[in-house]
RNA sequence: CGGGGUGUAGCAUAGUGGUAGUGUACUCGGUUUGGGACCGAGUGGUCCGGGUUCGAUUCCCGGCUCCCCGACCA
């Protein structure tokens, strides 16, 4: 992508109204815009990270047999009726609005009740199951109070999964698989040290579900935790059966702050039944279905890895989810030499798979080189007639700084594998 | 939802009961060219409704917005 015809602006100042440090880079470098409190658009840019991050987390949901597939964002106010969810008083984030030919509707804050609905259809056997779906989804939840920037909004994108299994063996074996899975997900994204598997409230299903806790500052929640024995627990649930449970002491624990990237839950059969969700087995009885819900908001990590991951001139990008692999920067000013050379040396990339931004702007290189630190690519190559005079480019890590000075060979063994 | 703030140009800010200023961004011209360079010229603004007043961006009332603290958070 040439960065002259990229759309998007970065800016020196961050609007008055941002305080977290996620959406104040974020906006700065050009990533996001904020639509309204708790509500932003992805631009070029973000929705690249974002597209990153999906597609990571859904080639790890494929890897453990899970199917992707969409739901709707407008529900029946009858699905959740049923399960008594519907009214304000039970549940408190509901956007509702009315049909014009007649009826009400609900936008989907939680896909849990329709997706069982929709099961009704395609589950009546044993031999249909066990089912393990997924999708990406917008959901909109009506908070009354949206905060740290896109970490806490009223629309953010989340990947909920379900499993469908005849009894609890299958099920804790899928449940335990994700929970490996989600794992792998956080690792990808470089928060796996920082991210803890937690146990917190289950609700009304079971004593705990488990969460996924990213210690940082920017995070809302709790948790009390035990690298060694690797055990860690919300503040929510810390408590001397808690605690007697998981064999572990107070003063074994330390404290941090924390985001939730991720929530699963065992619903057991209860949700099934709630809903009338059976199967009938191998001697024709109607069985509720053993289900579990899982959860990671695609859209909250983004920002946990912006909170983790930048310093005092920006964005520092892991290279799993950088929208670009490369930042390729030319200071050719009226040179044509430079210029072209950059230009072949951006066509190559291209042709090659190589992620590129290239900054072919006539602008300084002062601002070539905070735009490029805001914005946060792994690796920024530079083309200058002052290094290529000595047959060398200046490459730089964005993480730490490093320099390196290769030749044009060394640059293509680097970003276009060894087979070129 | 309770409490506290806030609202002036795309963004950040100053100021005033009487022609609204600056920085940045943007446009044009010129000089520059490895860390947001300089000079000159220019475009662009008082959240909405009502009230007080000769006159309101300023004061008053209401609404909305956004932010913070709390509550909430499958």
């Amino acid at each position: 992508m040439k960065q002259s015809r990229l759309f998007t602006k970065t800016r020196k100042e961050v609007p008055a109204d941002e305080t977290s440090h996620n959406a104040q880079l974020l906006i700065r470098a050009g990533y996001v815009h904020k639509e309204m409190a708790g509500v932003y658009a992805y631009l070029p840019l973000g929705i690249r990270v974002l597209e990153k991050i999906k597609e990571i987390t859904r080639q790890e949901m494929n890897a453990v047999g899970g199917q992707e597939l969409i739901m709707t964002a407008l529900q029946r106010k009858e699905i959740w009726e049923r399960t008594n969810r519907w009214d304000d008083s039970m549940v408190d984030v509901w956007f509702k609005s009315e049909l014009k030919a007649g009826g009400e509707v609900g936008f989907g804050w939680s896909h849990e009740e329709p997706i069982g609905e929709m099961m009704k259809n395609y589950i009546s056997s044993y031999k249909d199951l066990p089912v393990y779906v997924y999708q990406f989804q917008t959901k909109l939840r009506n908070e009354l109070r949206a905060k740290s920037g896109i970490m806490r909004g009223r629309e953010f994108v989340m990947k909920d999964m379900y499993s469908f299994c005849v009894g609890e063996e299958d099920h804790t074996a899928f449940y335990n698989a994700t929970m490996d899975a989600y794992m792998r997900v956080y690792a990808r994204l470089g928060i796996a040290e920082d991210t803890f598997i937690t146990f917190a409230s289950g609700g009304a299903f079971t004593q705990f579900s488990h969460e996924f806790q990213t210690i940082t500052d920017a995070g809302e929640d709790v948790v009390y935790f035990n690298r060694e024995k690797n055990i860690a627990i919300n503040e929510e649930v810390l408590n001397d059966e808690t605690l007697t449970k998981l064999g572990i002491t107070r003063d074994e624990l330390q404290m941090a702050k924390t985001a939730e990237v991720g929530n699963i839950f065992n619903f057991g059969r209860q949700k099934a039944e709630d809903i009338g969700l059976t199967f009938k087995d191998e001697s024709g009885e109607n069985i509720p279905i053993w289900m579990g819900s899982y959860g990671i908001g695609i859209t909250r990590l983004m920002g946990v890895v912006v909170e983790k991951f930048s310093d005092d001139k920006g964005i520092v990008w892991p290279e799993s989810i950088a929208p670009y692999q490369v930042h390729l920067v030319e200071l050719s000013g009226d040179n044509e030499e430079i210029k072209d050379f950059a230009n072949g040396l951006y066509n190559t990339f291209n042709d090659n798979g190589v992620h590129v931004l290239y900054d072919d702007r006539d602008v300084r290189a002062g601002e070539k080189f905070n735009d490029s630190d805001l914005l946060g690519m792994p690796y920024r190559i530079v083309v200058s007639k002052k290094t290529k005079e000595e047959g060398k480019f200046e490459v730089v890590e964005r993480a730490n700084g490093t320099v390196h000075y290769l030749t044009e060979e060394e640059l293509h063994h680097k970003f276009l594998g060894a087979n070129s």
